[in-house]
This record gives C-alpha cells, sequence and structure tokens, in this order.
DNA sequence: TCTAGGCTAGGACAATCGTCCGACTCCATC
DNA sequence: GATGGAGTCGGACGATTGTCCTAGCCTAGA
C-alpha cells in the first residue's frame, strides 16, 4: 500500500531525527522536509507526536527482536552470541562516536521530560538484558546471569556514552578488547584467573597514551 | 551584593532544573517560578539562555574542582582517593537513580541540540579524566594510567545511565562493590589475579537473582 | 463517466518559547 | 527633598511549536 510506504517513511525519518537530534528538538517540519510531505499531512498519518514516538520504539522492538534471533541462529555457542552484542559497538562505531547509543540516549531523554513512553522505552533494554541472560545461563552462570547481563549493559553504555563526549573511536576498540577478554573468563569458568583483561595486560603491553580528547 | 544573591540563585535553580527536566525543556518561567522573580527580568542578569547555561557549566567546573582538591587533601593514598570518586554512585544515588549522572546526561542532550557549550560541557569530564589519571599514575600505573581512568569514567556513566533505566538502587551499589573489587588488583598490582571482582566471586558468594526491573 | 475514499497540500489555531522594552520601586548619595 | 542607578515587574514582540481543518488531488470500481 502507499499508505505503508508514507507511514513508514515517517517512521524511519523520524527515528533517525530522534537518534540524531533528540526527540524534544525534532519538529515535525524537520521530519516533514526529510519525507518531503506537508506538514499538516502529519494528521493523517499519525494523530500526535507521541504517537509517531510510539511508533519508533515500536519499530526499534521489532528490528532489535530480529537482531537478537539471528544472533541466536548465527551463533554457535552462548559465548560467541554475546560477543556479537560487544561487538555492535564497533560496528555501530561512526554513528555511537557522534550521537551515542540509540538506546541509552533516548531512555535517558525521555526520563527528563516524564514522558509517559518511558516504560515503552525501558523495554528495549529488557530486550537485550533478557536476551543476554539467558545466553550467560547457558554458559553455566545460573546463578549471576542477570548480574553479568546488566553489567555488560552498563559496560557498553558507558563505552558509547564516553565515546560520544571526546568523539574517540579508538577508545571504542580498546574497550571492545577488554570486553572480550572479561568474557572469555567468565566463559572460561576459570574463577581465580578471571579478569577484565585490563589491569593485567595493559602495562605491558599497550602504551596506554593519552586518548585523543 | 543583592546581585550576586539573585543571580546565583538563578544559577542554582537552573543548575538542578537543567539535570532533572534537561537543558532545553526546562524554560525561563520554569526558573522564574523557582527564583521567584518575574520573567522579564531574566534579561537584566542574563542575555540569552546559553549565558544562564555557561554560567551553570562553570558553577559545575568550580564545585567538581572543589571536590576533587578535597579528595586529593582528605585521601591518604592514590588509591583511597580514587575510592572516592567511586563512590560518589552511592552518595549520589537517589539523585543518579532518579536523573542518571548529571555530566553524561548534559553532555548527551548538548551533543543532540548541536550546541556551542558542548566543548566547555566536555572540560567536566576532562577535569575527572585527568584527575583519575594522577592518582593511577602515582598508583605505579603510568603506562595505562589514562585508559584506567577512562574505563573507570565509563563504568561509572554506564551504572549512572543503567540506575536511571531501571530506577535500581541495589544495582548501583552491586556495581561499585565489583568497581571496588576492580580497583584492589589495579592498586595491588597482582597482574595475573586481577580480575574486576565479578567473574571470579559472583558464583561462590552472591545469589545473582534478578534485579528489579 | 461518475463517484467514493485514500491521501495530500496549505494554512489557521492557540500556546509557548526566548527575547526585549518601558515603567516602576527602592535606596544610597548629595 | 532631589537625583540617579541598580534591580524588578508585567507585558509585548516575532518565531516556532503541535494540532487541526478544509479543499482538492488521484485512482479504483460501478
Amino acid at each position: 500500500m502507499s499508505d505503508q510506504t508514507t507511514r513508514d517513511h515517517i517512521i524511519e525519518a523520524a527515528d533517525r531525527l530522534f537518534y540524531r537530534q533528540g526527540y524534544e528538538h525534532t519538529s515535525f517540519s524537520d521530519i516533514a522536509d526529510v519525507v518531503q510531505i506537508s506538514r499538516g499531512n502529519f494528521y493523517y498519518h499519525f494523530k500526535t507526536k507521541d504517537e509517531i514516538l510510539d511508533a519508533v520504539i515500536n519499530a526499534r522492538l521489532a528490528s532489535t527482536q530480529k537482531l537478537l534471533d539471528e544472533w541466536e541462529i548465527e551463533g554457535k555457542d552462548p559465548a560467541e552470541r554475546i560477543r556479537s552484542f560487544i561487538h555492535i559497538l564497533i560496528g555501530n562505531r561512526t554513528d555511537i562516536k557522534r550521537y551515542g547509543c540509540p538506546l541509552g540516549t533516548l531512555t535517558a531523554e525521555l526520563a527528563k521530560l516524564s514522558h509517559p513512553a518511558q516504560g515503552e522505552a525501558n523495554k528495549l533494554f529488557t530486550l537485550f538484558r533478557t536476551w543476554l541472560r539467558r545466553q550467560f545461563m547457558r554458559l553455566g552462570r545460573k546463578a549471576d546471569a542477570d548480574t553479568l547481563a546488566m553489567h555488560l549493559l552498563a559496560r557498553s553504555q558507558g563505552v558509547a556514552t564516553l565515546a560520544a563526549a571526546f568523539h574517540d573511536e579508538k577508545f571504542i576498540r580498546q574497550e571492545v578488547k577488554q570486553m572480550d577478554a572479561w568474557l572469555d573468563s567468565v566463559a572460561d569458568g576459570t574463577a581465580s584467573s578471571a579478569n577484565d583483561g585490563r589491569a593485567t595486560n595493559a602495562p605491558t603491553k599497550r602504551s596506554g597514551k593519552p586518548l585523543g580528547g
């Protein structure tokens, strides 16, 4: 249908603009310019701006679920699947360096706006959280699977935040490498030698020169 | 002076409101209501909204510097000083749980607005970064001091982001404990046994039950 | 050819924004 | 008491916002 096409175009454009400019800072005009329709025509497709936000979040939920399903199929073992998660930081490094994490920044903004869609947006986090938890459980970490999932989520968020603040791509690679090492230690179950791959190797290996600020 | 008092009141109120509602979402009226002056009176103290932002950032820079100086004096050794940094997450947990990290959220918002004050806001991050770097150097980690500083900053940011998303206070304590352990391993310099205190201890100790979502 | 309805353009709308101004109240100074 | 500047007030301004309406376009089906 032509309807779906236009509607999807709006959602797609809104998604990108919400990510780059933020939700509140993106106006109907901004979206209209991209989609090349008149501003007044929005009302036919979406009654309110919040409805567009809902549609965008739902679209992200769907695409995220699809992504997780793919990782589920393609990954040979839980560790490899978790590694897929870690490496989206690399895959999206260019965007992250400029705009941060789409998840984290949207959630943070909606929280400050006291926006009703907060709960929906948080489902995105929960999607990753439960998926990661399941992987860690399969890794034999039944007892602390959720703790590990949250830990990994937090580190990813932190990396995205600082990478955006300092516009530092090298920092992303650096931290991803450490998370990989951390994952190895978790997967091995080698308790006493489990480390985050940082405190151990850094002094003997990397130069540790200041990252570009 | 009465001038400084009013001006300071404005800055103080703006600071709090920017943190809780975001910069763009905070209007002159909002600030005026708190300070209890008329909206039109702002122009006498600040010519533009951006000027208020600059003043707020400068105030934060000053108070941050003061905080770091205090830690510098009070802390007996570098490890204890770094621990002071880690534990602000605990001290500000109530606010963080609700509004996230003042630093991270402001930086993220200004980035999306392409706001000229981005650079100034980033100085806040740099303040912590250089301070932490110096502490790690004194800890004998000359080679990778900056890497360690960035790592710790990132983890703090990640914890704040997720704590805010899930409104989870327990998660903060949990991650702080791990950062403490991580710091110990860094301070000990026990290379091969250095771990983040998570992959090692969790399965044998904590129950790892799902955090409140 | 005519008609109905999906879809759109363009503009009106009230509200709110940051900005700016003129008139006013203080109060110290002479 | 008169003067002048610091500080404040209330409102006006143009712009922009999200919302909403109406007239018209285009196409499929009778």
